[in-house]
DNA sequence: TGTTTTTATCTCAACGTTGAGATTATCAAC
DNA sequence: GTTGATAATCTCAACGTTGAGATAAAAACA
């Protein structure tokens, strides 16, 4: 059967015949790109119910994530989210103002600003983590799991062949 | 070996042990995103290099393997693109005033609007896309091709398990 | 024919991100 | 210690997208 890259796929090799031989990287490559805005959308729309952006749902969950004392720096952050920094200072502003997090300076280093969880932070990230984790598995629940599993693990040696480790 | 995303899911499963069950759908989804966000920025840039915007770039090689007579209309465009109808009105503005497309106002039904590839637009895309190809290719240099088609096929499944048909 | 609903596109303010530059602090070399 | 380079964060204008509403045409129905 035939998904919505076979037609684009198909439609290339129709009117670009050139190019056929090269067009493997975009069966694999168009697919993720669908696939990520599907799933992009769908998660914004559990974060926005919760009132937090997708931006800032990113944030909550890599803070809580790191365990105690649930505090990064804002370097820390930008990295994990690979945004740039100016997206961090704006997240962290709306964040801090709606009492989520709160900016820590203290240290030797007085240029880092370390990011800390706030107990109302940590609530409202339970719950949206809660509802995003059905949200995913409301997503998958017409697909066969091992194939999800499958597809996971060439998605991580793709993703280590590419140097993505940590 | 580890990849980013099993220290993802590793952090969860000990901070969160509650939730350790449902995590299996972040191993496929985390790196579907991560891979979108690195593939997104390098197809960026590869367009940029070319003075057109990622999304204008969409449109242009959504026109040129459409065929002749190279020619959708603003609503096939916006399905095609998976983006809000505010955005295809600003793409085709602004690939109109770099003559890359040009309106076309005819036809029975006086609503649509049909966007028309420009000599000067077929240039372009060809020169992009391959570009774009070899960036690819270039991304795609270390791994190896069997684990990329077989990834390509395990996600048309999962594609077409969520309903993404044509 | 006249009225209502639907369809296609455009308008525009609000929003988050980018990316270059500014600021301030730390580190390295002499 | 002073200088220069590096590092961490913030500032801010420009940019593309969103999403609700407006406009106008076509289709459906009375």
């Amino acid at each position: 059967m035939s998904d919505v890259v076979d037609v684009i796929v198909g439609q290339w090799a129709k009117e670009r015949p050139d190019v056929t031989d090269d067009l493997w990287p975009v069966q694999m490559f168009a697919r993720i790109q669908r696939l990520a805005r599907v799933v992009d959308k769908s998660a914004k729309d559990t974060a926005a119910a919760h009132g937090v952006e997708h931006g800032e749902f990113d944030v909550l969950t890599t803070l809580q994530r790191s365990g105690p004392p649930y505090t990064l720096t804002a370097g820390a952050l930008l990295k994990a989210s690979m945004v740039t920094s100016g997206a961090i200072t704006n997240r962290i502003d709306k964040m801090e103002a709606k009492g989520l997090v709160e900016r820590v300076r203290e240290g030797t280093d007085r240029r880092t600003v370390k990011i800390r969880l706030t107990d109302h932070g940590h609530d409202v990230t339970r719950a949206v983590f809660a509802d995003h984790l059905a949200n995913y598995a409301r997503l998958l629940a017409t697909v066969d799991r091992d194939l999800v599993e499958r597809t996971a693990e060439d998605l991580r040696e793709v993703l280590l062949a590419l140097g993505d480790t940590a």
